[in-house]
Formats: structure tokens, sequence, C-alpha cells
DNA sequence: GCCCAGGTGGGTA
DNA sequence: TACCCACATGGG
């Protein structure tokens, strides 16, 4: 297929998606630091389980490195137990957190905004515990950035709606959003949150569940039920 | 009780 | 590279 048809066909999905869901307002957080806190604890986690450990974490202390840093590790373990994984989870935001705070000087924020998206991408991954998922939400959610999040339900949803093959990986889903969608944060933002909004709702089921908005372009076969 | 959730890293063949 | 497994809580 050329190019320009993979264009119009992401547009075209990303329109319909968008006038049945509308804007989803990505990230669930207010600052980046909680963004970052909640793409770590989100990891193979359902967001319910991280929004009662965020509020936890509100409920003793502000969302700035050094007083997350100020908790004992088995203190936040414990804050954060509703999100699983508790303990792994408990060090990497630590272990994150110092790796941050030790960058350009303290200035961390200006390091993300500015560094290089192929540097500071790499950086990232770099860090025990933050895998491509992670550090594309972390860029692009916490910091921005021009960068696209690709997760379980973005690579079902490229397989099934005919965009690339069954067993796509990470950074060639990723190079596709991205060679075939203008380049904007913005909308980097809001069509993985549809994307995730679909996943979490009507992608699931076999056949495909009468719900779902896209009933028109999926080729999944099955005829709707 | 069973399955899955906005993954990641380590081990083995 | 390709599987397998541990990590763990909570909702459907």
């Amino acid at each position: 297929m050329p190019k320009v048809h993979h264009t119009k066909k992401l547009t075209a999905v990303y329109d319909r998606l968008y006038a049945h869901y509308g804007p989803q307002h990505w990230w669930p957080g207010d600052t980046d630091v909680e963004i970052i806190t909640g793409a770590i604890l989100t990891q193979n986690t359902s967001w319910g389980n991280v929004a009662k450990a965020i509020a936890n974490l509100k409920a003793v202390t502000a969302l700035e490195l050094e007083p997350l840093l100020a908790i004992p590790e088995e203190r936040l373990a414990e804050l954060i137990r509703s999100s699983g994984y508790y303990r792994q989870k408990a060090a990497r935001l630590r272990g994150f957190f110092l790796w941050l705070g030790s960058l350009n000087s303290g200035d961390w924020r200006a390091w993300l905004k500015k560094t290089p998206m192929n540097e500071a991408r790499a950086a990232l991954l770099a860090v025990h515990g933050i895998g491509p998922e992670t550090a594309d939400s972390i860029l692009l959610y916490g910091a921005d950035r021009k960068t696209f999040v690709i997760d379980k339900y973005t690579l079902r949803f490229g397989a099934r709606y005919g965009l690339y093959a069954e067993k796509t990986k990470y950074e060639e889903a990723r190079t596709y959003f991205m060679d075939h969608l203008p380049s904007s944060a913005k909308l980097y933002n809001e069509y993985h949150a549809l994307i995730v909004r679909l996943g979490a709702t009507a992608c699931k089921s076999k056949p495909l569940c009468a719900a779902c908005p896209l009933n028109q372009t999926c080729r999944a076969g099955k005829k709707a039920v």
C-alpha cells in the first residue's frame, strides 16, 4: 500500500474514534511528576489501581522529587500497594527519580524538553524499569515531546485494522504511526488515548461487539453482533 | 475461582 | 531471536 493510503486510513480511523469518544484529556494527572509516577505505576496494571496509589501519595506528600525521595522505600511500597508489583515499583520509582534529579544540574525539566529525541529516549530506556512504553509516555505526556506511545492495545489495534502485521513489535509500530501521521504531540497524545479507550471498551471481543465504533473498517472478519 | 490490566527484565535454548 | 517466568493487587 502506498504511504499516502496509510496516512488516509490512519487519519480516517482517528476521526472516527474522536467523533465517537471525544477528547480523552490525557494524561490523567496534573503535573509532570504525577504523570511520570503514573506511567511507572500503570505498567501492566489497571488505571483504577494506580489512581488509588497516587491518591495515597498525594495524601502524605507533594508530588515532587525531593519529598518523594524522602519517603523510605518500604513506606513508599505500602503507599502504592494497590498498584501491584509494589515492592518492585517502589524501587523503580525511587531509582528513576534519583536518576532524573541528577540530570542537567537538577534542571531535569529542561533536559526532558530539550534533549534531542533519540538521545533522551535512549537515556530513559537505559534506566532500570523503564521500557519503551514508559519512556514514550514520559516524553509525550510528561514533556509534550513528539513520540508515539505503543502498548498492547495499539499492537492489537493496528493488526486488527490492517495497518501492519500481527507480530509487529514496539519499535516498528511506533515508526509506522510516526511515519504516517502529521508530526504533532497533540495528535499523538489524543490518538494513543483514543486507542486505549477503544481497547478498554469495545475491541476485546471476537466477534466485535456492536459498540465498536470502527465496525465498518475493522477486518477482524467477524460480522458485528 | 479465573482472567486480565495503559510492562519490564532476567533467564534459557 | 523467541519463549518463559516473576513481579502482585483488584475488578469483572
